[in-house]
DNA sequence: CCCCGTCATACCCGCAACGTATCGGAGCGC
DNA sequence: GCGCTCCGATACGTTGCGGGTATGACGGGG
């Protein structure tokens, strides 16, 4: 059986008529009646009753009409369907972030690329570097805003760097630190500090390690918290300093001071990453946009 | 596009692979690779991303599957219904009837029927004899459970008579015709009389006109109720006496008695009417069971 | 009784779907 | 780096089938 065989029982079902339905369809009436008997031939079961002049629809043929109907339906709406993903015009992006560090890009990105391409839909998943590799590559997720991953883990991934964040030490306001231009990694490891939790936060761990080297081992850790919020509000309390991008003034505010580590290590830079080849329109599109949109990189 | 295109995009596209799928179709591959390429063609989108070796699905071409798979799946169980109809294993039988002479036949025939067709929906619809005829003739009732139409209103009709029913005078027990052999038409005259509203019940006065001819105008009729159960209820208090077929005693039981008229009219007969030609296997199944099931001819 | 409308059959033609053979390119082992 | 292998794409001949014209069969209406 194939689509034809539908159409044409579409036609003839509904004229009920063979001559009027193959005029409609813009075919001679002779194939017309010899794709019907081919039908009802493969389906084992009369769809008309032939009365010698005209026909007319069985119990079993009214059913195959609507059915035969909604099949026609179905197949338009995939056509408007994958054209619509080809283009562009629809479907689903999954976005994947790091939070900290891409607190303040993410609103602004998405409300850009939401402005130019209305009604689509966005999913985010708030993922660890390792993570959103993996999702890349299982093609789960389109694009993913992050750090900068080594270029070992990052084979296969274009980025597209965006923004570069110093390192600092955040504290609160009355800290005696706080007035100053910059603190020694000397006078760091006499801090009592405050982390991110190790389970929920491995992405933090790595930064802390490729920031501090060896220094890590020898920090005077009071607190882990489990949220960004909680940090920021141990911090803030006085409980101790932590170690973190300068976006992090973007969540925070003026409720911490953020105050350069000397030396300076390397400047954590956060970007866009997507698969290097055959990434879809949408992934595309999107990477543009935030680029466009954020093209200040510091 | 047709569904050959579909089927062969569905193996490609779970393969991922043209060769294998080819030999899953039971075709070469060449052809197979031409008939996705006309596919894309057609669509205006790619379906798959060619990296020289092998062959991938794009974010369209994922959309696409899900679509073409639900496509023939539809198809798949149109032909089924189809076919499922065709052979009266399933469907619904739309069956009229005429309330007061069938409510000793009805219950009967509908057990007998669910008994040889299990899992098979029935749908009773109450109608008046010309609304019955009119629903045979649209297809919208299978088969009609009534009074013999007379011959020039059953043309393309088919009646299987069942039961004869002869026509009595109803009564209360106390009613003095209630010992009486039978009751002249002379005499019905001179009393009270109950029938059903006019409005409601068309064919109980096309019956009594049937039955009465020019003595129907000459009834004196104290009350007209609104269905079967207020009318036998009324002749039990004695409001007044009607006239009916031998079948009211099935609902009536001993309530009420039935006094035949004399003369005797010509008996009223209850069967099944159905369309003469072209009327569907579970009408024909339905009628062959009523009828094997209700042999006593009275 | 003839004519018209309608569906079914007979027959022919052309295209498109299929098969065989072959090419081109990418990964892999030596 | 070279050849080998695997896979998809292309070229081309063949054929089956969908579609066209002509005609038959049949019933209903004037």
């Amino acid at each position: 059986m194939e689509l034809r065989h539908l159409r044409y029982f579409v036609a003839v079902g509904e004229e009920e008529n063979v001559t009027r339905a193959a005029a409609r369809l813009h075919v001679s009436q002779p194939p017309l009646t010899r794709q019907i008997q081919d039908l009802e031939h493969e389906l084992g079961c009369a769809l008309f009753e032939r009365s010698g002049k005209s026909l007319r629809l069985t119990e079993a043929g009214r059913a195959f009409l609507d059915e035969a109907r909604a099949v026609l339906a179905r197949v338009e709406a995939a056509v408007a369907r994958a054209r619509g993903i080809a283009t562009g015009r629809e479907g689903e992006l999954h976005v994947g972030y790091a939070p900290s560090p891409t607190i303040g890009l993410l609103p602004g990105a998405l409300e850009a690329f939401q402005r130019s391409h209305p009604s689509l839909r966005v999913t985010l998943h708030d993922l660890s570097t390792p993570q959103m590799i993996a999702g890349l590559h299982a093609r789960t997720l389109h694009v993913a805003l992050m750090m900068q991953p080594p270029k070992a883990a990052a084979v296969g991934l274009a980025f597209e760097p965006l923004r570069a964040f110093s390192i600092v030490v955040a504290m609160s306001a009355r800290h005696p630190w706080s007035r100053k231009r910059a603190m020694p990694v000397a006078d760091l490891l006499r801090e009592p500090i405050v982390v991110l939790a190790r389970k929920e936060y491995p992405d933090y761990h790595a930064f802390l390690a490729r920031v501090l080297g060896d220094d890590l081992r020898r920090l005077r850790i009071v607190e882990e918290c489990d949220g960004g919020m909680s940090l920021i509000a141990a911090v803030e309390a006085g409980r101790g300093v932590a170690v973190t991008v300068s976006a992090l003034g973007d969540a925070a505010g003026a409720r911490l001071r953020l105050v350069p580590l000397r030396p300076a290590p390397e400047p954590a830079v956060v970007g866009v990453a997507s698969l290097e080849s055959g990434l879809t329109p949408l992934a595309a599109a999107f990477v543009s946009v935030v680029k466009a949109q954020d093209v200040r990189l510091k």
